[in-house]
DNA sequence: GATAAAATACTGACTGGTCGGTATGTTACT
DNA sequence: AGTAACATACCGACCAGTCAGTATTTTATC
């Protein structure tokens, strides 16, 4: 009977103009790296004058963190949905790597802006433990999976599984990077298939 | 019967100057990326003044290509060496990857450095063609390499062998990037040997 | 349901500090 | 005495962050 409208609307501008905010602020960073983009390029950007920023964001850096947070949490979410159900490895594999790649063609900008977030976890402690516990979890998610396969007898069992993901990881990051940094040379989609085989067949057991 | 005294001498301590500044430049920018590292610190760092710097060095920029190409050649060469000979493919698999996990343990901030170039080759054109076109001759070699050890019987001939080279540099760097953003979960020295025998396994004919 | 008061969102000029690069001087070597 | 290597003081541009004021929306009161 009461009315179910909620989120005062009085809040409404306010979160609209920080996810402008942020929306700018990718392609700001991604094109010019966190120490040369300057504030107000991004409030320029996104339409706001500089208070607009400091309303929303305490400094430049707390933007950084915002961003990668956002990223993390919103990457964990679709590789959970994408494994939630068991089918053969092969199929899995495919699924996360063409989610991965998908992912990566659809928003380009964020190459660049993961380079970015690998550069600065190099020289701030923070942003470091933060995407290794990305990554910790990522392995965790990947042991998970391979371990399920693996009692279903569908991998094979002389296999360290602790290994397995990070070498499933690594392929899949350092192929990112090639394409990255060559993509006419190395094109990603023309990687999924062969990919998955290789993948798969190595898993397989004998 | 002439002096062999090469080199003259009013070089001599020039050139010396210069090496020491990209010493030390080496290790203000793993700390503090290219744009926050200063001039200054890099010059106190060398024990010289900004004078000095800039009888060297055009520009900052100069000096982070004169490192970009310094490090390419460097790892090329190195790179060349230790597959010069013939040998089984695990074994010419092993050296090569001891070989860039050894330059890296030795040498602990270029992993910074070069999370440093990546960043910078996705805003930078130029070096991004750069850093392309050293995965380029990388991925010839390891063709190259690969090519001679299926002649020779000695690796399966059903694979293409630029996905292979891309494949195995990825493995690599993959590696190496989870290394670097995690050293106490994802440890180098412990990747070796399970590294050789998976790729090696991979590539062996059935 | 009009209006005053209060809270919130935003503006944009300004400042304090930083830093790449230069100009000019000094030292060391030949 | 001439020249290359280096030192030092300085300048101008740039930029993160501040703040006093304006605009807009919400709440309170009648």
């Amino acid at each position: 009977m009461t009315a179910v409208v909620k989120d005062p609307p009085r809040r409404r501008r306010g979160q609209d103009t920080r996810a402008r905010l942020m929306e700018a602020a990718i392609g700001v960073l991604a094109r010019s790296g966190f120490d040369r983009a300057t504030v107000d390029e991004i409030v320029r950007e996104a339409g706001f004058s500089k208070g607009a920023f400091y309303v929303h964001f305490e400094t430049k850096e707390d933007l950084f963190w915002a961003m990668l947070e956002e990223r993390i949490s919103r990457q964990q979410e679709a590789f959970r949905q994408t494994v939630a159900h068991t089918q053969p490895l092969a199929d899995n594999m495919r699924m996360i790597l063409s989610g991965v790649f998908g992912l990566l063609r659809d928003d380009p900008l964020w190459g660049s802006l993961y380079a970015e977030f690998a550069a600065h976890a190099s020289r701030n402690e923070k942003v470091r433990q933060r995407l290794a516990a990305m990554y910790e979890r990522w392995r965790e998610l990947i042991v998970d999976l391979l371990s399920a396969s693996r009692d279903a007898g569908r991998t094979r069992k002389d296999i360290d599984l602790q290994f397995a993901a990070t070498l499933l990881i690594a392929t899949v990051e350092g192929s990112i990077m090639q394409s990255h940094l060559a993509p006419e040379t190395v094109r990603l989609e023309a990687m999924l298939e062969p990919l998955t085989r290789t993948l798969s067949e190595w898993l397989a057991p004998d």
